[in-house]
RNA sequence: CGGGGCGUAGCGCAGCCUGGUAGCGCGUUCGGUUCGGGACCGAAAAGUCGGAGGUUCGAAUCCUCUCGCCCCGACCA
C-alpha cells in the first residue's frame, strides 16, 4: 500500500472525549472515528488489524474443528420469549420493530439462535458433537460505553457455541477451546492471564475469562505468587481463618453513639479499629430479605453473596425496609434478635468481641459474637479478594493484584437454553436427551484496543507483528529521484515476497513521516534517505525500542523479512 | 439510573460572569521559500455558536425545555 492512496487522517491533537491511552491513539492514528456513543466506523488501518485478528482467530478454531457460520443479527422476539431472556435481560437488549409493529432484537449474543439453527436439524447422537462459531457484530446497549474500542455498544465478536451428548464430551471441549483462546491470544502477542471466573447463576464452576494484563482494566483480579490459582476478585476465594469460631468474652453492653451511623463515624467516635467492627447490610434476595455481615474494613461482595443464596435478582434493601426490619434507623442495624437469614463472612465468626448495631437509634453494642449473638448465621466467603490475602488453593501463597481488560470468556452452559428450547437428540439407546452446551467468546475489536494499551509509548502504538496493520514501513525521506526508485524497488520486492508494506511517498518532509510511523506503530520501519544513498544503504529500525542499523540495499530486502518473521514468531506471555 | 462536566469552523480551545460586527492555534486551499523528527512567509475558504421556545430594540452570552457527548458511581454475557 501506498501511504499517498491510504485513507489514514492522523491528527495531532487528540479528541477532549479520549481519556484511555488505545482510545486516543486510535483516534489520533485514523483507526477508528465515532458515529454515536459507542459505535465507530473503522478506517483501512482499523480494518486491517481486525481482518489480522480475525485470521488468526479462524486458524485456530477451525484447528480446534469448529465451523463457521454466519447468524442473522437481528432475532424475532419469539425466540428470545422462548428462552426467558426477552423479560430477563433488561435494557441492554436493543428492541425494535418492522413495518408490520412485529418485535425484534439486535443480538448482544446468540445462544438463542445458535439452538433454533441445531434443534432443526441436528437429531442424532451421530451427529454430536458439534462446535460452530461465527464473527459478527454484536450490539448491546450500554448504560456507559466507554474508552473507545475497550467497551462499545457495537462490536465485533467472536462467538462459539458446543453441542454434547454429555457434559463429559462438554467439558473435553471446554479444555479444546480453553487451549485455542490460549494459542490465539498468544498469538496476538498479548500478556494474558486466564482467571476463573463467577458463573452467576448457572451453576457449576467452569468459566474462565482471558484477561489481558493493562493498567487501564475495568477487571480487577488476583494471581497467587505461589501457585497456578488466578481468579476474577468477583469469584476469588479466601483461605479460611485460622480461629473459625471464636469463642465469647464479654457480655453485650450498648453504648450511646448519638448521631453516628456510619462505621466509620463509630469508629472514630469509639476510637476503635475498624476491623474490630461487624457491617451488618440487609439484602433484597428474590423479594427475600436476608442480612449480609462482613468486618467493618470489607466490603460485600455481592457476586459471591448472590451465588450463596442461589438467587437471580439481588439489590441492596431501601432505607424504609431496614428501618421496618431493625426498628432502628439505617446505620444502627446488628444482626442479633433478627428472625430473617444471615449470612456471616468468615472474619466475622473469628470476631470474639466485635462492635456492631444495637437495632435502637443511637446506639451499638460491644461485645458482639457471632457465635453465640446469631448462632442459626450461615458462615460464608462474602468479601471481595485483595492484594496480600492468603491463597484458599496452597498454603503459603499469597495473593497479587492486577488490572485487566477481559477479551475472552470461556462458558459450561449446561441446558440453561437447550432444555427451555427443546434441543435435543436421540441416544444410542433411542432415548431422547437435552444437549448440553458451552459457549465461548472473543472480543475482536476489543483485543485491538487491549494489545494498545498492553503496546505503546509517548509517540504512539507499537503494534505486536502479528495484528499490526502493516509488518513494515518504508519511509522515503527527501525528494531526490534515487530515494524514490530505492525506497520503490524495496516495496515491491517485499511486497512480492508475501511483507504487509506501507510506503511513505507522500509529498511530506521527512519529520512529518516519522512522526505518523510513530503514532500509526508498524513494527518495522526502513528509511531510505539521501544521506544513506550515498553510502548505498537504508536504515532498518524496530519500533518498539530497537536501535538503527545500517544495511545495504541489497541486503535490506532480507533483513526486513528477518525481522518481520521474528516478530510473527514471538508469542504472548501464555501464563494460564 | 444517581452525581459531575461539556456542546462555538474538520480537531483543540477562548469569548458567556457584565447582551451590541464570532475569535485564536492546528488542519485545509492557493502562491513562494524550505526539506532527516509534526518548517516559514503571504493570501484564502470554512461556523444555522447542539436544537426549540422565551426575555430584550438586540441573545453564543440571560431564562425554560430538549437532544447529544464525556467522566465517576451503580449495573453488566
Amino acid at each position: 500500500m501506498r501511504y499517498s492512496q491510504l485513507l489514514a487522517p492522523t491528527l495531532r491533537e487528540a479528541p477532549a472525549e479520549a481519556q484511555v491511552a488505545s482510545h486516543v491513539y486510535l483516534i489520533r492514528a485514523g483507526f477508528i472515528r465515532k458515529l454515536a456513543a459507542g459505535v465507530y466506523s473503522l478506517l483501512p488501518l482499523g480494518m486491517r488489524v481486525v481482518q489480522k485478528i480475525e485470521r488468526i482467530v479462524r486458524e485456530e478454531l477451525s484447528r480446534a474443528g469448529a465451523q463457521e457460520v454466519l447468524l442473522p443479527m437481528v432475532h424475532p422476539a419469539e425466540l428470545w420469549q422462548e428462552s426467558g431472556r426477552w423479560q430477563a435481560y433488561g435494557p441492554e437488549l436493543l428492541r425494535i420493530k418492522d413495518r408490520k409493529g412485529a418485535e425484534f432484537a439486535m443480538s448482544p449474543t446468540a445462544e438463542e439462535a445458535i439452538v433454533d439453527l441445531v434443534r432443526r436439524d441436528v437429531k442424532s447422537f451421530r451427529q454430536l458433537p458439534l462446535c460452530l462459531y461465527q464473527i459478527q457484530d454484536k450490539f448491546r446497549d450500554e448504560m456507559r460505553p466507554r474508552a473507545g474500542l475497550m467497551r462499545g455498544r457495537e462490536f465485533i465478536m467472536k462467538d462459539a457455541y458446543s453441542f454434547h451428548t454429555d457434559d463429559q464430551d462438554a467439558a473435553r471441549e471446554y479444555q479444546n477451546m480453553f487451549d485455542a483462546y490460549s494459542r490465539i491470544f498468544s498469538r496476538c502477542g498479548l500478556e494474558f492471564r486466564a482467571v476463573e471466573a463467577d458463573t452467576g447463576a448457572i451453576g457449576g464452576n467452569q468459566s474462565h475469562e482471558f484477561q489481558v494484563l493493562a493498567a487501564s482494566g475495568e477487571d480487577a483480579i488476583v494471581a497467587c505468587d505461589q501457585c497456578q490459582y488466578a481468579a476474577n476478585v468477583e469469584k476469588a476465594e479466601l483461605r479460611r481463618p485460622k480461629v473459625t469460631t471464636a469463642a465469647p468474652v464479654r457480655a453485650l453492653e450498648e453504648v450511646h453513639t448519638p448521631g453516628v451511623g456510619s462505621i466509620e463515624a463509630v469508629a472514630g467516635f469509639l476510637g476503635e479499629p475498624l476491623d474490630k467492627f461487624v457491617k451488618t447490610l440487609l439484602f433484597v434476595a428474590d423479594g427475600e430479605c436476608v442480612v449480609a455481615l462482613v468486618r467493618g474494613d470489607r466490603d460485600v461482595n455481592e457476586v459471591k453473596l448472590k451465588a450463596a443464596l442461589g438467587v437471580t435478582m439481588l439489590e441492596l434493601a431501601t432505607d424504609r425496609m431496614v428501618t421496618d426490619v431493625t426498628h432502628a434507623p439505617v446505620g444502627f442495624a446488628g444482626a442479633q434478635g433478627l428472625s430473617i437469614p444471615v449470612y456471616a463472612d468468615p472474619e466475622v465468626a473469628a470476631l470474639a468481641e466485635g462492635i456492631t448495631g444495637a437495632n435502637k437509634g443511637d446506639h451499638h453494642v460491644r461485645g458482639f459474637n457471632l457465635g453465640r449473638d446469631v448462632p442459626h448465621a450461615k458462615v460464608v466467603d462474602l468479601r471481595t479478594a485483595a492484594e496480600g490475602d492468603p491463597c484458599a488453593r496452597c498454603e503459603d501463597g499469597h495473593y497479587r493484584a492486577f488490572r485487566g481488560i477481559e477479551v475472552g470468556h470461556v462458558f459450561f452452559l449446561g441446558t440453561k437454553y437447550s432444555a427451555p428450547m427443546k434441543c435435543t437428540f436421540l441416544d444410542a439407546q433411542g432415548k431422547e436427551t437435552v444437549m448440553p452446551m458451552g459457549c465461548y467468546g472473543i472480543g475482536i475489536t476489543r483485543i485491538a484496543a487491549a494489545a494498545i494499551e498492553q503496546n505503546h509509548d509517548g509517540d504512539g502504538i507499537v503494534w505486536p507483528m502479528p495484528i499490526a496493520p502493516f509488518q513494515v514501513e518504508i519511509v522515503a525521506a527527501g525528494k531526490e529521484p534515487d530515494v524514490a526508485e530505492t525506497s520503490g524497488a524495496l516495496y515491491r520486492e517485499l511486497t512480492a515476497a508475501g511483507v504487509d508494506v506501507l510506503l511513505d511517498d507522500r509529498d511530506e518532509r521527512p519529520g512529518v513521516k516519522f512522526k505518523d510511523a510513530d503514532l500509526i506503530g508498524i513494527p518495522v520501519r526502513v528509511t531510505v534517505g539521501k544521506k544513506g544513498m550515498a553510502e548505498g544503504i537504508v536504515e532498518v529500525k524496530r519500533r518498539r525500542g530497537g536501535d538503527m542499523e545500517k544495511v545495504k540495499i541489497a541486503d535490506a530486502a532480507a533483513r526486513v523479512r528477518a525481522l518481520v518473521a521474528e516478530g510473527m514468531s514471538v508469542g504472548g506471555g501464555a501464563r494460564a
